[in-house]
DNA sequence: ATGTGAG
DNA sequence: ACTCACATA
């Protein structure tokens, strides 16, 4: 997923509170570098998304978890003004604009931000001048920066998809290809591309490095050669990270690929679907259930808390039976 | 080894 | 929450 910032787009009543906390949380997290505000003002705001009635007051916002006077009186002052005061304070401030804007660079996070800014390098044109101060992942961010932040119509996505298939299929016909995400979810447009990968041949049991080592890149090199892959901001044993394209006449979108052991595939491809709260329900489910489900395996949690060996899988469906979660197809698990 | 960043 | 990759030291 992109460098989104707020996860409460639903109509829910209180939305507009979600958004002025959510921004009131990225200041925290780039510009004061608070973790622990800004995980405050995340956690109101998921509370207010949750809530099913419109909030008529502060003091009736404070009977919520999570939510104290501070709050609750900027809650006040929204209600009354339409606005808040320290919002438009910190906007008003062009250093903290620096820190937002240059943060929305792939590889730039609120440490770098912060050094950048204080060189004087408060725009994407000084930035350009100064590429001897980025990472390689930053350049290519940087190069990218309009294109990354566009979203990604469904049929582009089918179309790299079959790009993808063609010619990893071409290198050896059993490799498994799928794409998770927002897309797999049925999704109309997404943020970027990613793709799992497994082979019959590796498994999690078989610690055969050199062999793992070489497939991710022998894959990335053939759909370079073809023209696919135009970059990379990383590339390690089992993950990808790198942008590419599916013709001149379109933008260059973020690729994530990964290798999966084969035995680990299907809880792979349940997690990296998602949605996050999807996941986080799912997990919870298993763990009442006696299991504990993770990126990589399902296992039964014994009464000592001691997670025993893997349960084999061959299946999504699998894992749902097992823990006895009512299946839902990945177009169901969008909340 | 440690910090940063991504997902 | 947790893992992975990369840069720097």
């Amino acid at each position: 997923m992109s460098k989104r910032k707020n996860p409460f787009t639903e109509d829910n009543p209180n939305h507009d509170f979600c958004n002025f906390l959510m921004e009131l949380a990225e200041y925290e997290k780039n510009v004061s570098r608070d973790i622990h505000k800004y995980n405050v003002y995340r956690k109101a705001a998921a509370t207010l998304a949750d809530y099913p009635s419109r909030i008529k007051s502060g003091t009736e916002a404070k009977c919520l978890k999570g939510i104290g006077d501070k709050i609750g009186k900027k809650i006040d002052e929204f209600l009354a003004t339409g606005k808040l005061q320290k919002l438009e304070n910190i906007h008003g401030d062009s250093k903290n604009e620096a820190i937002n804007l240059l943060t929305r660079v792939t590889g730039i996070g609120p440490a770098k931000a912060h050094s950048l800014v204080k060189e004087g390098i408060t725009s994407l044109e000084e930035l350009n001048k100064n590429t001897d101060k980025l990472t390689h992942h930053q350049i290519i961010g940087l190069k990218y920066f309009e294109d990354f932040e566009k979203k990604i119509p469904r049929q582009e996505v089918a179309a790299i998809e079959k790009l993808l298939v063609k010619y990893i299929k071409n290198i050896d016909p059993e490799y498994k290809i799928s794409i998770c995400g927002s897309y797999r979810r049925g999704k109309s447009e997404s943020g970027d591309i990613d793709t799992l990968i497994t082979h019959p041949s590796w498994t999690s049991d078989k610690v055969d490095k050199k062999h793992k080592n070489n497939m991710l890149k022998n894959i990335v090199n053939v759909l370079e050669k073809c023209g696919l892959i135009t970059d990379t901001l990383s590339l390690g044993e089992t993950k990808f990270m790198g942008a590419c394209r599916l013709d001149l006449e379109h933008p260059v979108r973020r690729l994530d690929i990964r290798l999966t052991p084969h035995d680990q595939y299907y809880c792979s491809i349940l997690y990296f679907t998602g949605s996050d709260v999807f996941n986080k329900s799912m997990r919870a489910h298993a763990l009442e259930q006696g299991f504990t489900l993770n990126e990589y395996t399902l296992r039964p949690v014994g009464s000592t808390g001691v997670p025993g060996e893997p349960v084999e899988i061959s299946s999504e469906e699998d894992i749902f039976d097992i823990i006895d979660y009512p299946y839902k197809k990945p177009e169901d698990r969008n909340s």
